[in-house]
Formats: structure tokens, C-alpha cells, sequence
DNA sequence: CTGTTGGCGCACGGCCGACAA
DNA sequence: TTGTCGGCCGTGCGCCAACAG
């Protein structure tokens, strides 16, 4: 049919956009999960300012006390329970009571749903095996699961037992879903993309890493370092990564056996799928014949440049106080620092990759004001703020877990405010949040309605009521606009609240959609949809007693320090020794994460994610961490940064950058304390960029470009 | 999110589509139905040739020994079996051999997807009744059924059972689909469109009557005939028609109180939901206060034009041979006709209908050879004449039923035949076919591959092997070509090739897809995807012998005749008196049929669909007749043109013309008769146009304009 | 005529350790 | 360590007629 698909003249292959939100869902009925973004393409005008390639965002906050298990025959049939393989009970479910005979307890596990799955754990059988019985089959006939799939039980930071499953069937006609044909599909994201890049507005897709067929959404730090400062060439060896069924990494080699447009027609100088390989192995006949540049690691390449600063600003801002400079004068760093990355410091950057690409007006850096003041929902902010775990860098484009928009919308509210007077009320809804999380049975909506009744009144705004507010959520959305920090907040409160309103620019890639692909299943997908749906649970349920805010935990730790770990509340913990094979497996795999194969594959957007170990890695400052969870086929916890298969994380282009100034002017730092451990150091949780002018006007108007 | 939506300015609010095929599709999960069609805009130079509403089409077969029991809970229960409504089992089932005690039989029943359920029927009990118990429970919970949900169950005409579910459950969220968004979604429906009509192209679009928000494709001759050919105004009373939940027809009755577009800015002179209603009833807030033209039937409006020929001519061939002219000569007349139709002979037609839109160039008569020459693909025609149960007028749009695209692909290979070498093969294929069917075990790819070997081998050509065919798929699919009929075939030969060679022009309307609606589930629709489904089996399966070979039946009948009843080769009827209320009911209201509300109603595109119940439609030549099935609910077996929601069946248009000279010229006459009963009358099954050129170069690029 | 209920029998769901891979 | 099996027991599925609306 691809004759049958308009071109889009003005379209081009990639479109760089920014990542307003990302909304979680999880499908009623089967569980499957998929991500929500509303990208908006930079405008031309944007395109012609220093380009920022503002990659602050970071992963999603990957549980590491979990355990995945595929169901075995006995599992699923009716004349049996769950055999629990014994160190996964041991480390993922509360300790049984030995002093019983046998020992058993009840389990109760929720689903990404917020539904409750209550479980007999039994500890009996010669020789004595965990076992869940009671409960079981009611389960595994609901989610109607066969041997082959998987479930995966997660214990939490806040003491909650979550239950996800994934599906090995992969077979299952997800299209046509009977109500647009697949052309119209696609076309309909091309020309929902061409509108919006024509006219600078919005627009909204789901990515299901499960059930599309290609990564069309790519961070653009990754695709930029792919695209131009990766070197590669025919002949070359590279590795890619693949999760495999058991949710484990599987590394494939291959050699690059030619460079070309995969349809030089219709998508000129689009470098998706761009790379032909040939596989080592003779499994590869599974594997695509063409991969994308980022999704492949060249193995023969070093350093493509001697960075001034190689390696050791990884870690940019070991210490230091919470700085987010709303003043001027930082933009010509900024700029500079970027011109850099793109060819200013290295001209030889050009001439690494393939030709025929040049430099498109895309990739021209640019630093605009309007574009940095594009916030994510406030109320997201809040709410991630006052509730979040905290983990060391938040990931923005992670900040809108709330399912119903009209919730998020509500948000919009506080959308005229200026940034210095929106900054306190977020310091007294902090410590509202928490004393109200004391209070039982407040349902969602009343709960955020309250908090934004009591921001606007803090504010000394009259509380439209909440239809009024809704009914404005189009207009003030658009309006929303970040706070600024002072910089000497207090540290516990600070990093609740202004740790989200950075929002990385994406990329998005066009091509076609080859339908023929499916990505394998991921577990890590679900361990992240559970991450974002734990926080929204946490708010509705209880569990927000200041003891209970979450804990800061190591999700991005390039490597586990066994030096960190033990610092979770989880009652039981089995660290890991030191001599691990999978720890030191690990860090001579650089950077180990599940990738689906073909579409979703991406490798970890580490600091040290360059194709050569630079001893200078180890200089990272030591973080804390905790005990690599090994799963049955000994898979090593990986700290990985996909988020439903696209990979929103990863600080590494500015960092490799290496330009101090740029950092420290417009990143903000955070001390960042574990609620259970002061050994826990500070570290910065995010990036916050100044605006290019500050004397921008502050009308309501306007007021979203002001941050 | 309208904001966010392009405007398409070349799009007109309606396009005017020549519709290549229809597929229909079950959910292999949920058995949702729906279709997809094959949409191909008129260019504007089409668009400027004289205008043939070519509404040659017809109903799907509605099958009409079927009953439908909305479950209790106590048929949903596990604590016993389905009470089968006594009449239901007696006119539906087999009949039970009551010397035994007590009386059963082992029912097997045949699902969308072919899977067959096996159940226990059993008649006993005090007072007797007629149970399904073993086996019922497993359908039951494969199916996930709940109290309110349907079954049906359908004695189709080659003795299976077989048997559809409809679910109750409507607040079922069928978007997001978590592949597209919405707005995206709408987008792709809109730029396909605009792009197909840009470039006269084909698209496609799915129809999904309980999902689809709206009724966006309306037969083309039902579009006229209510924009041009209904006078309404502001004060008029009409009616419109619902179907209920228990599949029944509900009219409902209101005052036009407005007639507005829409949305003026967007959609400027768009009839689509124009009409400001109020509704008679208290139920009426459930009702849209906005329908469109062809939705409702005014109430107070009479024939509006004299006729020189009134209604006398809804069954213009009540005899005669087949006759599919290929000649020229007769676009005259049809051109005439379809002058006479717009304004020609009835000047005042255009002052009829509200202001604003005048003659569109969209309206402007035409008739166009190339138009006239997209065909469906050959193989449908091939097989819907070897194998789909033979009507009096089969509807063009329904051909494709194939569920596998690539089979349906290979019938391409008859593409480059030339009409009258192709006949030949027909009837041979029409015999082997036949002979195959005796034997078991054909899967379905394999049967049709040794069919379209024998036609080619036939047809002196060397047949390519299967890959090969494959290959060519797409291209030669754009040229499959139809065939003409000599005259004087063998009657029962003739009757199952060429009946399908006519394809209507459809019109698609543009408006928003407001998502607030959703029909209510339809009965028919299921019937309707069955006579589709069915068809496909019967090939597979073996019910092909001769005797089997389907007999004609009285779909288009507008009134139920008795003195024909009793045709089919159905072990049992049980033939409603003539006294029947419903009977009587039925011609009191004209035409009743199943409209779905809001988004699916349409009313009964028959003969008589005039407002007024004129004494010429019972000089219409008796048919054979069936009795008409009276549902639990005791409505009538509908005779309803709706397939999917969509009425593609009206042949209306221009029988309303009442032009003699064109229905002769260019309809395509059959005389059928019934395998088992001589008493069938010969009909017309098909109306076939002939070109406008019988010079028309007959090779292979252009051959699929030779028809 | 048919929806629901009580009765009742047995099949299978479900818990157990044995056993072996 | 854990997948599968045989043993066993008790619940509830499922078949029946009674009864009533």
C-alpha cells in the first residue's frame, strides 16, 4: 500500500520535537501496556536557534526487587499451585514464620490495576519448597494465562507486593483493531506529525513497544551521538542487544555490510534502518538484515574525540548546592557548549558518519526560550514532586502517571503563575501532601482537587470550582510553566518538588512501518509501568506518612557499589558478594540492558556507554546501591533506562560534552538524602535550564515561556 | 483537540466513492465484527461525466431461519444449561426424534471463526422444554458470556447450525486502541481521503457499526434521494428507526426543529447530522438531537414527484433472460435517466431541499466507462458465483469474503482473461467445484490454488506456481477484469458467475467522530457477517453436491409473499399465516428494519420506501417466500439491507426512475431457479452496466474497464 | 412457556508428599 | 532445586424436576 500513502514534501524523515508528557496505560483487559506522548515538533524557527539537545531527563525508576518467572505447565494447570523458585521467595516476599509447622502466610499482591490477588505462600514439601496454593488458579484463569507466560512479582519501597504478567503469545493480530486501517494509521501519524510540525502545535501518539512494529520515537541525545559522533563503516563489527524471552539480554554480533537509505524515495537521508548487517550467529536469520545507528554498538571504534573533560563529568555535580539560575548571560555557554557537540570543538565530526546527510536544518543547534519554557503539566510536577520516589535524577517525561487527563488538566490551574511565586506554594503543598496522605479514603480526584484549591488559595487566587477549571484545562494547559528554585532551600524539601520541569526534546523518526516485526516481551517494561502506576496508588491509598516517603534508591547507578547497598527499608535483603560473576560480568559488558529485538532494541545511556572501558570510569563518584537481583537464569538486575522500550534516560550527550560552565548554570543540584541512610550523597537530580532572556514578558500569555 | 486537527481544504464535507470490496472480520477474541472496505474517490473529471448512482447493489443474504435469545441468568450460570425458546428449537433446530425418552440429539454449531461447539439439545422437564446442556457451559465461559449477552443461533441453507454472540457489554473502550491516537486516527481517516481523492486512488477504511462513532459511508443513491429528493423543513414531523437491545426496531417519532450545519467552519454544506430534532418521547434524551437527512423519514411528505412510471417498476425483470449487454447504445438512456432523476424531469427538485448547497459538481450526473469498469476481484466473483448462495440480487459490495488477502490475491491471475474466455472456465470451475466438494480435508489456500489451476489450465495458460501468483497480487488485482455473459447459457450454470461484476458508488461523509456515541449492538449485523462467513466455509467443507447448491431466496422481497413460502430445502417449516400480525404489521410500516441509533439507522431501501404505501407495490411479481421468522420478541424477520450497519443494498435509485429502457439495457438478468423446487420464479439477480464503449481496447492494462 | 430453585451425584479442582531430573 | 505425578478429598459443576410467574 505504500503507494497509496501521500508524501508529506515538507515532512522530513526525522522530526525533532519536544516530549511534553507521557502517560501510562495499562489495557483492562489484557494486561498490555503502552505509553502515552504528546510531542511537539520545534518550530523552523526553533530549528534555526541554538539547538539543544536538552537529554535531563532520566529513567524511569526500575524496581530491583523483583523476580520474573515463566509459568510451567504445572503452574497453570488446575491440579497445582505457583512453585516459587526459592531465592526469588526468599528475597521478594516477606519472611514465612518458621516457628509454624509448616510456615505460611498470606500474600497479597496488586496488579497494575490496583486489583488485589491474595495468595497462600506455603513453605512444605520434602525436600521444602516455597509454594503459592490458595488463590492461585483463581488468578491464573482470570488473566487467563498458559504455560509460557510470565508473571513477576515486585516488592516496592513502600512495602507492596505488585503482581505483572507477560504474555508469551506474541502471535496475536494486534492490528487491524477494526476501526482504522492500517494505512489510515499511518497516515494519520504522518499527517498528524506534518500538521504539527507546520503549525508548532501539538500532537499525540502511543507507543506500545510490544505491538508496534519499529522505534519511531528515539531520544534525541542518543540519536544525535549515534548520528554524529559515532563512526562507522563498512566491514565494521558492532554488537547489539535483544531481551530475550526470559527477560534476560542477549548480546548479537554482527558486521555492517552496507549504508543506505532504506527508501531513498520516500525518506531521503532518514538514517532509520539505515545500517545493512549481517549477523554472526545462525540465529540471525531472525534478525533484521538493516538496523538503525543507535541501536548498534561498534565494537572497533574508541573515543571519537579526546574530550578536555573525558569521562570524568559523568557525574557532573558530585556535591553542591540546588542551583537553577533563572538569570541570563548563561546562554552563550550554552550555546557554545553545543556548537560544540555538534561540530565547533571537532570539526572532523562531519566527516564520522555516512554522507548524504550534510547538515539539515534539524540538527542546527538552537537555545530558545519559548522551547525551554514548554513545561510538562504543573500539576504533574506536584504531584511527582510530593509523591515520587526520589530517585536521583527523575526523569521528566515521566512526570504525567495520572490515567485520567482530565486530572492532569485540572493541573492547568496554577499555569499563570510566575515562576517565583509558584515556587513557595509548592513548599507548603509539599508538607500539605504529606500531612493530608495521613487522611484514609480520599479518592483521587478529591485529593488533587484539594491541593490545587489550596495552591491557589496560598497564592492568593480565588478557587474557581473544579468544572471551571476543567473546562479551561485546553487553554491552560498550553500555559503551564515551571517554578524556579532558590537555591538554598532546604534539601529534604527541596528535591520533592522543582525536580521535573525539564522536558528533553525527542526525536521522532519516520519510516515505514514494517508490520512484520514484533518485539519480544518485556519485563522491564512492566517493572517500569509498575513504577508509575505504583506512585499514582500511593497517593490514593495511604502509604504517605513521612516515614514513608519513598527512599532514594540507585536506579541509576552506572554500577552496582556493593559499598551502597542495604539502604532500602525492604525488611530482608540478600546482597549480592562482591565476587558476583554477574557484577563483574556486568561492568565488563559496560552497560547490560534488555532490548527488544529489532524495534525497541537501544543500548544504555550510560556515561561510560562509548564503545571503550576508560579507566576514568571508575572515578564515579561511589553511589548507593544495593544487592544485584539475580533472577533464575542469572540475569543481572539491569539498571536499565527503557521506559516501555524507548529509552527516555540518559544525561550523557551534554555530559560528554564535558563543559563545567553549562552544567552548573543550568542544571539543577540537588542533595539528595535516603530517608534510612546518610551515607547517601547528594547528587544532582535534574537539569534545569534558565531561560535565553529573563525580561521576558510575564503576562498570562506568555508566562510559558518564562521559565 | 479540533484545533489540532489540519484542515483538508480540497475536501469536500462528502466524497463520492466507487466502494471495490467489502471484507468482513470477526475479533478471533471478542467475535466484534466489522468490515473493510476498499474506497476509490471520483475524480473530478469522473465527477463531471454524467452522474450514475449506480446503487445496483444489494443486500447481504439475511438469513432467516435464525432466532436470537438474550441470555438469562440462569442460562449464564454454571448451575445448568440454556433454555431454548420453544418455537426458537422447533423452527431452528433439527427436529428431535421424539420415540425416544427423552427426546435429544447432539447439536453442533459453527462460530464466526469455524470453530464448532458441540452441545446437548434435550427436550424434557415438566411442563417439557427443549434444553442445551452439555457442553453449553463451556461455550458459555469460552465465550465469556454474561447474562444479557445473545446468542443466535442460524439454520443456514446448507443444514449447518450455526452460531454468533452478542455481547451486551457497551461501555467495553474500544479506543484507545494503544496504537494511534484518536485524534491521529482522524487524521489518517481524513488525509487518506484527501489523498485518495487528490490522486483517485483507493483507500480503505474499517466499519465497525458498535465501535465507529458515527455513520460516515451512506450508499450513494440513499444520499440523493434524501438531500435532493425529500423535502423537509423546519416544523415537519418524521420518524427514524432504532434497533433495540433484542434486535428489534423501535421508531421513534420528532419535529425538525433546525437545519444547520454542524460545523460551519470546518464542514461548511455538510448534511451530515444537519438536522435539529426534538424528540416525541421522554426516552428521547438518549436520542441525538442532530441527525442527518438520510436517517429520518419525514412523515408528512407524499410522492413528490408523478412518476410516469410509479413503483410498478421496483421488480422490473420479472422475467427474461440473463442479459448482460456489453453493447454500446445505452448510455443515453441511462444518462437520460439519471438527468431525469436529478432535476430533468422534475424541475423542481432542487428548491425540494434546504438552501446552501445547489448542484454540486459532486451531484453532476455521469457516466463513466472506467468508472464502470473497477471490478471486484475476479476470484470473488468466481467464487461468490460457484459458491455463495445464490439471491435474487446479490449485492456487489459483499464479494470479498474471503478472510486471508493473499488468497484473495491469487484469484488475480484471471485478471488478464478476456470476459468471454473467461466465461468458459466458470463453468467448468462451477462443476469441479462441485465434484471437490465431496471431498474432506481441503484447507482452504489449498482448495482455491486447485481451482484457480483448473481455470487456468482451462483457459489453455500455464498455471504459475502459488508464490509466483503471490507476487503479483497487488498489481494484478488493480486489473482484474469482469466478465460478460452470453445470452444463452444454461440458466443453472449461468446464475453463479457473473452476478457480481457491479460495484455501487458509495459516498463518504466528513464530520467530527464524536466518540460520545455508540450504537447499540445489531443482531443483524451478525446474520449478516455469517452469510458472509458461511459462504467461505461451505467451499471448505463439502455442502457443495448439487442438492446442496444454495437455493434462491427472497432477501429483496419487500413483503413477505406465503404463496412462496415453503422453497427452501430446509427439513422443517413452519409457515406463518397469512393472518400473522407481524405479517400484516410489516406492510403497515413499510419497510422495518434494524437501524442502529444515532450513527447506524438507515431505513430499508426498498421499492416502496416511499412514504406513502402506494396500491403499485403489490403489483409486484410474487416471490418465493419463506415464513417469517418471529423472534421471541415477535418481530418480524426484517427483510433489512443493512449489512454491518451499512446499507449498501438499494436498487432504488433508479428503479425509482422507472426508465424501462435502462433497466433492460443494462441489468443483468438471471433466471434462477431452486434446486429442490421448480416453483422459483426466474429473477433478476444482478444489474449489470454495460460500457460505455464496447470498442474499448481489451487489452491487459486496460481490460479492467472492458466490462 | 420459561426463569429460577432445590436436590443430588460425580468430576475435577486443589492440596499434599513422592520422586526424579 | 523444582517440575511432574499419584493420592485424596471436598467443593461446585451440572443434570434433574418442581414450582411459580
Amino acid at each position: 500500500m505504500e503507494s497509496q500513502i501521500p508524501n508529506y514534501p515538507n515532512l522530513p524523515a526525522q522530526l525533532i520535537c519536544q516530549l511534553h508528557n507521557v502517560t501510562m496505560h495499562a489495557d483492562a483487559e489484557t494486561d498490555e501496556v503502552y505509553a502515552q506522548m504528546t510531542l511537539q515538533p520545534l518550530s523552523p524557527q526553533e530549528l534555526k536557534d541554538p539547538f539543544l539537545p536538552a537529554e535531563l531527563g532520566n529513567a524511569s525508576k526500575q524496581p530491583t526487587n523483583y523476580f520474573c518467572k515463566t509459568l510451567t505447565a504445572s503452574d497453570t494447570s488446575t491440579h497445582g499451585g505457583f512453585s516459587v523458585p526459592r531465592r526469588a521467595a526468599e528475597k521478594v516476599f516477606p519472611p514465612l514464620d518458621f516457628t509454624q509447622q509448616p510456615p505460611a502466610q498470606e500474600l497479597m499482591a496488586k496488579d497494575l490495576h490496583g486489583n488485589e490477588w491474595k495468595f497462600r505462600h506455603i513453605f512444605r514439601g520434602q525436600p521444602k519448597r516455597h509454594l503459592l496454593t490458595t488463590g492461585w488458579s483463581v488468578f491464573i484463569s482470570a488473566k487467563r494465562l498458559v504455560a509460557g507466560d510470565s508473571v513477576l512479582f515486585i516488592w516496592n519501597d513502600n512495602n507492596q507486593l505488585l503482581l505483572g504478567i507477560r504474555r508469551a503469545n506474541r502471535s496475536q493480530t494486534v492490528m487491524p483493531s477494526s476501526v482504522l486501517s492500517s494505512d489510515s494509521m499511518h497516515i494519520g501519524l504522518l499527517a498528524a506529525a506534518a500538521h504539527a510540525a507546520s503549525t508548532n502545535s501539538r500532537f499525540t501518539i502511543f507507543y506500545n513497544p510490544r505491538a508496534s512494529p519499529s522505534e519511531f520515537v528515539i531520544p534525541l541525545a542518543k540519536y544525535v551521538k549515534a548520528v554524529y559522533h559515532t563512526r562507522i563503516s563498512v566491514g565494521m563489527r558492532f554488537r547489539m542487544l535483544f531481551e530475550t524471552e526470559e527477560s534476560s539480554v542477549r548480546r548479537y554480533m554482527g558486521t555492517i555490510t552496507g549504508i543506505s537509505d532504506l527508501d531513498p524515495a520516500r525518506w531521503p537521508n532518514s538514517h532509520w534502518r539505515s545500517v545493512k548487517v549481517g549477523w554472526d550467529e545462525s540465529t540471525a536469520g531472525e534478525r533484521q538484515p538493516r538496523v538503525s545507528l543507535w541501536e548498534i554498538e561498534p565494537l572497533t571504534t574508541y573515543p571519537m574525540y579526546s574530550s578536555p573533560f573525558p569521562m570524568r563529568l559523568k557525574r557532573p555535580w558530585p556535591t553542591g548546592l540546588p542551583s537553577l539560575y533563572g538569570t541570563s548571560g548563561k546562554e552563550d555557554d550554552l550555546t557554545s557548549s553545543l556548537m560544540w557537540l555538534r561540530d565547533g570543538a571537532n570539526p572532523g565530526f562531519q566527516s564520522f558518519n555516512f554522507g548524504g546527510l550534510g547538515m539539515s536544518p534539524w540538527m542546527q543547534p538552537r537555545m530558545d526560550s519559548s522551547l525551554l519554557g514548554l513545561q510538562p503539566d504543573m500539576y504533574q510536577a506536584m504531584s511527582a514532586a510530593a509523591f515520587q520516589n526520589t530517585t536521583k535524577q527523575v526523569s521528566p517525561t515521566l512526570l504525567q502517571f495520572q490515567q485520567p487527563q482530565n486530572i492532569a488538566g485540572r493541573s492547568a490551574l496554577l499555569s499563570s503563575q510566575i515562576l517565583q511565586q509558584v515556587q513557595p506554594q509548592f513548599q507548603e503543598m509539599h508538607h500539605q501532601n504529606i500531612n493530608d496522605s495521613a487522611i484514609q479514603g480520599h479518592n483521587q480526584s478529591e485529593y488533587l482537587q484539594q491541593q490545587l484549591q489550596r495552591c491557589q488559595s496560598f497564592n492568593g487566587q480565588k478557587s474557581p470550582p473544579p468544572q471551571q477549571q476543567e473546562s479551561h484545562h485546553q487553554h491552560q494547559q498550553q500555559q503551564s510553566q515551571c517554578m524556579q528554585t532558590p537555591q538554598h532551600q532546604q534539601m529534604q524539601e527541596q528535591k520533592h518538588s522543582p525536580d521535573f520541569q525539564c522536558v528533553p526534546n525527542g526525536l521522532l523518526v519516520f519510516s515505514q512501518l514494517s508490520s512484520t516485526n514484533q518485539s519480544p516481551p518485556s519485563t522491564l517494561q512492566t517493572v517500569s509501568a509498575f513504577s508509575q502506576q505504583q506512585n499514582l496508588q500511593d497517593r490514593n491509598i495511604s502509604s504517605l506518612a513521612p516515614s514513608n516517603v519513598p527512599s532514594m534508591h540507585d536506579t541509576l547507578r552506572p554500577f552496582p557499589s556493593e559499598a551502597g547497598s542495604n539502604l532500602q527499608g525492604v525488611p530482608r535483603t540478600t546482597p549480592v558478594p562482591v565476587s558476583d560473576p554477574w557484577s563483574s560480568k556486568r561492568v565488563a559488558m559496560e552497560s547490560v540492558i534488555p532490548s527488544s529485538s529489532h524495534v525497541n532494541s537501544s543500548h544504555m545511556q550510560q556515561l561510560d556507554s562509548e564503545p571503550s572501558n576508560i579507566p576514568q570510569s571508575s572515578s564515579l563518584a561511589p553511589l548507593p546501591g544495593r544487592e544485584c537481583l539475580v533472577d533464575q537464569d542469572g540475569n543481572s538486575d539491569n539498571q536499565n533506562h527503557l521506559l516501555f522500550g524507548v529509552n527516555i534516560d540518559s544525561q550523557s550527550l551534554l555530559m560528554q560534552g564535558g563543559i563545567p560552565s553549562l552544567q552548573e548554570d543550568n542544571g539543577c543540584i540537588a542533595s539528595l538524602q535516603d530517608d534510612n541512610d546518610s551515607s547517601t550523597i547528594p547528587y544532582s537530580t535534574c537539569n534545569f535550564l534558565s531561560p535565553s532572556q529573563n525580561d521576558f514578558p510575564l503576562n498570562e500569555a506568555l508566562a510559558s515561556s518564562g521559565c
